[in-house]
DNA sequence: CACACTCGTGCACTGAGTGTAAATTGCTTC
DNA sequence: GAAGCAATTTACACTCAGTGCACGAGTGTG
């Protein structure tokens, strides 16, 4: 019984919910994220509004619907990292599951514009990585030497690992998607840690 | 005739705007952010409620305020600095106008409760923070040995300077503000960019 | 057939934010 | 000091995001 508890009720809820992300998205990059009432989305998708509300707490989540999921994918690959792998090598290497989702460049691009484009939704898309940080610190903590501060100094990896990580997305939007994200990300990070 | 436009009423609405900032914060500290109205902050300081978006865009300004003042700051201090010095030792003495700001610690706590309390605020503030970056990253750039990708990388420490910092303020409230702010900063600094 | 349980929906409500036009206030000029 | 101009305040009406609630449809169970 409680082995498979609602595999089919959660399977179709998971289809409609990317379903209705995908027709928002659509929509916002049509004629902006303000300029559309969520009234149109729930039209727009053959649904009420109130029953938006039921896949997505807010308007803003409807565009930004998979950044929580990616945090956890980076810090579930970061896990399976050997223990004893530098925290920047691990760290690179967990960033990596993102260019194994399923994302042409295209939609990538879509997305960074649509955030671009607006106060909040960058500032959510903020908050959100923010929070990638509460994910990967404790993981980072471990394999630092032994010190006090230790909880700080792994924040501060995560913190600007992701930090790079972002500077290296938007340059890559910045250039149209035509160079390789990782070799801006290692530049990145290459140009903090350099001793110089 | 150009000299001194309008002395006296640019004087008295910026007293009354930090005035209205000032009662706002009280009410958020006192009641919670998503608890209190603008009608009632409205009434607490004695104005109207249109009024109040006279003076700030949004209820979320009301409370972040200073924040887009206080990153005008700290790119000014940089710019003071000496060309020749390294980005990061003028990054950390530009940060230090913070602590010049007349602030009291306990004010600065209520502050930082404030932001961790409420999720639009931490998501406002980090966008705010990331703004910052906009600021420095001009200022960084000429500083850094020439190379292509120099914008990527001035904007690479730019925001991983201020991360630092962010991340040293999280954990100097979490410690009751019992701490050196920046014995934190450096500390958060040398983690990440300690060979190692 | 009766039951519980879930899910979508309509309805009514609160609160943020905006446009507008009238009233008020501060500042300048004669 | 009075008249006139510009900025500010305010009330009013409106849109839209977000929430609580209750009803009804569909499904699975005894």
């Amino acid at each position: 019984m409680a082995r498979k508890p609602t595999p089919l009720r959660e399977q179709t809820r998971t289809v409609v919910r990317s379903l209705l992300a995908r027709t928002a998205v659509e929509l916002f990059a049509a004629k902006g994220y303000d300029d559309t009432t969520l009234d149109e989305v729930a039209a727009a998708a053959g649904v009420s509004r109130r029953t938006l509300f039921n896949y997505f707490r807010n308007k803003e989540d409807l565009a930004l619907g998979g950044l929580s999921e990616q945090g956890e994918l980076i810090a579930a690959r970061f896990a399976e990292r050997p223990a004893d792998e530098d925290a920047w090598a691990s760290l690179r290497a967990a960033f990596q599951v993102l260019e194994e989702i399923g994302m042409t460049a295209e939609r990538r691009l879509e997305m960074i514009t649509l955030l671009f484009g607006n106060e909040a939704l960058r500032a959510g898309h903020a908050e959100k990585q923010a929070r990638w940080q509460d994910l990967l610190a404790p993981l980072i903590e471990p394999r630092l030497p032994d010190s006090d501060r230790r909880a700080l100094q792994a924040r501060a990896i995560a913190a600007a690992a992701i930090t790079c990580l972002q500077a290296a997305n938007e340059e890559w939007a910045r250039l149209g998607g035509q160079v390789d994200l990782f070799d801006l990300y290692d530049t990145a990070v290459r140009a903090i840690r350099r001793p110089a």
